[in-house]
RNA sequence: CGGGGUAUAGCGCAGUCUGGUAGCGCGUCAGCCUUGGGCGCUGAAAGUCGGGGGUUCGAAUCCCUCUGCCCCGACCA
């Protein structure tokens, strides 16, 4: 591509309401302009990249056996009411009438067309297990959306949803999945992880979020100093401690007038914060429960509604907490409630002596609290997050962040019993058909990889997903014919090699804005031609990621680059 | 949905308090100059000051109202 004869678009400032880099970066590279909130145009640039993401992901899935289709991005409501989604999924489902006041939405995901393409569709158990994808524009109408094309509200995704007889079968085809994922990533030349996630409600046996490590990620993950197992930080299990020591200081209730956390209290004792205990009010399905932790650490909610009788919980009002404790909040704990209530532990706390918790009694704290002589022992449980260097069952925890780009996960019969997706068996008998399903971020992918590979200059894309492979630019090209013909031959060839390649054959540009186009979009190459290189016959080389050049003779020079980019 | 901002040239902003001929930087266009890190000089084009209503001799500026966008929070595969 000659430059121009292509529409660059890159900004020198910075636009002020960009808050992550790669927004930054997108924008000020022009891959991106914003529409309206959440919704953005694709440049020319910006579509290379996402193209060849996309690119990538579809080789990836074809090579592991899945089929692609393409499924309407307007579904009707009664396919939804079948699910009881249209209810239940929310503001997110951007919700539309036709002229007969009929009712849609703009496909936030399509469990439901899928499920009623394959109900259709399948018959037979001879025809499983199938494995159909789609790479679709989506709508979510998300409350805030920010970061760019990140958080966006229409975005690129690739979803995939396959169909078994039976439960093994899915698995077979899960560990598929995770598998064609694991070369996705890989190929894409980014720094990822696979973490076990939390399969929520629904259940299952297995979900893995995949993400792309970069410290603005906006999810922490978990894994172990072995490397073995990462985990959503939601599900890293937090192990018990040793055992409990003895008692040693005699219950005491002490006054704090204005201390209402526990960093405020410890403070006021001049104690570790790792000494006082935490106490979270919610209702539960079953009554009033009080959720201990410990001072410095903090309360899971994914854990805390999976213990049996919790369900969906919610915070307790001050007034709740005051008719079963008698203290307002900031100053209530696990001691002589006014009313009967359920007390669950962390692992951590059941495992403390001596500690302090409010005294429920409003401006008082009490220390030298012990389990068993001051109070009943309590439900113990795993309530809260991991921290960095905690002990993990390999090894300690490490904490790091991550972007999540893909997530597989095994839906089981939850979608197929709903509506009736059926085939029959070698009986003859009907059978309720298994569903795996498989996610794939594709725009977001862009903004990660930004997120994960720049420097000051801009972008710095792996070779996969550059716009283009290499920059040639021709210094003084007005001037010198020499320089001219000795660029066209060269991009000639470099075309010819089958890389993608982006002269600068702009008129009176000088170099120093050659340069800063060519690092602020991120083309990983760049080759200078110069009367000066010319005359000792050399040719200057620069990868994005170096500080320093390199002179290459023209001999080999093709082959040398090829190498460096095909690795 | 609650709270807080903001809307002026293609982009980034000043001007609004205290009403009186629409400004700056970047970009764009033309010319000169320059040619290894977003050069320099000269000139030019470009704005129903978010929409509607009101006050006033006169409104970007004051009042009312609507809308978009941004930030914080709650929420979220």
């Amino acid at each position: 591509m000659r430059l121009t004869q292509f529409h660059l678009a890159t900004v020198k400032e910075t636009p002020s309401d960009a808050d992550v880099i790669s927004q930054k970066l997108m924008l000020r590279a022009g891959m991106i302009r914003k529409l309206a909130a959440g919704i953005y145009t694709w440049t020319p640039l910006g579509l290379r990249v996402l193209r060849k993401v996309e690119t990538i992901v579809r080789e990836e899935m074809n090579r592991a056996g899945a089929l692609e289709l393409l499924m309407p991005s307007i579904q009707p409501r009664e396919l939804w009411e079948e699910t009881e989604r249209w209810a239940k999924f929310g503001g997110q489902l951007l919700k539309i009438k036709d002229r007969k006041d009929g009712e849609f939405c703009y496909g936030p995901t399509h469990e439901e067309v899928i499920t009623d393409f394959a109900r259709g569709e399948l018959r037979s158990y001879k025809q499983l297990p199938i494995n159909f994808y789609q790479i679709q524009t989506k709508f979510r109408d998300e409350i805030r959306p920010r970061f760019g094309v990140m958080r966006a509200r229409e975005f690129l995704m690739k979803d995939a949803y396959s169909f078994h007889l039976d439960e093994a079968c899915m698995q077979r085809e899960y560990q598929n999945m995770y598998d064609a994922y694991t070369r996705i990533f890989t190929r894409l030349g980014l720094r990822f992880r696979a973490v076990a996630a939390d399969s929520g409600a629904i259940g299952g046996t297995g979900s893995h979020e995949f993400h792309v490590l970069a410290d603005s990620g906006e999810d922490a993950i978990a894994f172990t100093s072995d490397g073995n197992y990462a985990a959503n930080v939601e599900l890293a299990e937090a192990i018990a401690p040793g055992p409990r020591a003895a008692a040693t200081q005699a219950l005491e209730q002490f006054a704090t007038p204005t201390q209402r956390t526990c960093e405020e209290v410890a403070a006021l004792l001049g104690a570790p914060l790792a000494t006082t205990v935490k106490s979270v009010a919610v209702m539960g399905e079953q009554g009033f429960v009080l959720a201990l932790v410990r001072g410095d650490h903090q309360v899971n909610e994914i854990k805390l509604a999976k213990i049996e009788g919790l369900g969906e919980y919610r915070l307790a009002t001050e007034t709740e907490i005051i008719e079963h404790l008698g203290a307002v909040p900031g100053f209530i704990g696990p001691l002589s409630p006014k009313k009967s209530i359920t007390v669950i532990a962390d692992r951590t706390v059941a495992a403390m002596s001596d500690f302090v918790v409010g005294a429920n009694a409003t401006g008082f704290h009490t220390k030298g609290v012990n389990w068993g002589r001051d109070l009943p022992e309590p439900l113990v449980a795993d309530i809260r997050n991991v921290v960095e260097g905690e002990p993990a069952p390999m090894g300690t925890w490490s904490i790091a962040r991550g972007i999540e780009v893909g997530h597989v996960f095994q839906l089981g019969q939850k979608y197929a019993k709903a509506m009736g997706a059926e085939v029959l068996d070698e009986n003859g008998k009907a059978r309720t058909m298994f569903m795996g399903c498989y996610g794939i971020g594709v725009s977001r992918i862009v903004a990660a990889a930004i997120e994960q590979n720049h420097d000051a200059n801009g972008i710095q894309w792996p070779n996969a997903i550059a716009p283009f492979h290499v920059a040639v630019l021709p210094l003084g090209a007005d001037r010198s014919e020499a320089v001219r013909a000795a660029a066209e031959e060269l991009y000639s060839q470099l075309t010819a090699a089958g890389l993608d390649v982006l002269m600068d054959d702009r008129k009176g540009v000088r170099p120093g804005a050659m340069f800063a186009d060519q690092e602020l979009i991120g083309i990983p190459h760049r080759i200078v031609v110069s009367d000066r290189g010319l005359a000792a016959g050399q040719f200057e080389y620069r990868d994005r990621r170096a500080a320093e050049n390199e002179n290459w003779s023209r001999e080999g020079l093709v082959e040398r680059l090829m190498a460096k980019i095909r690795g």
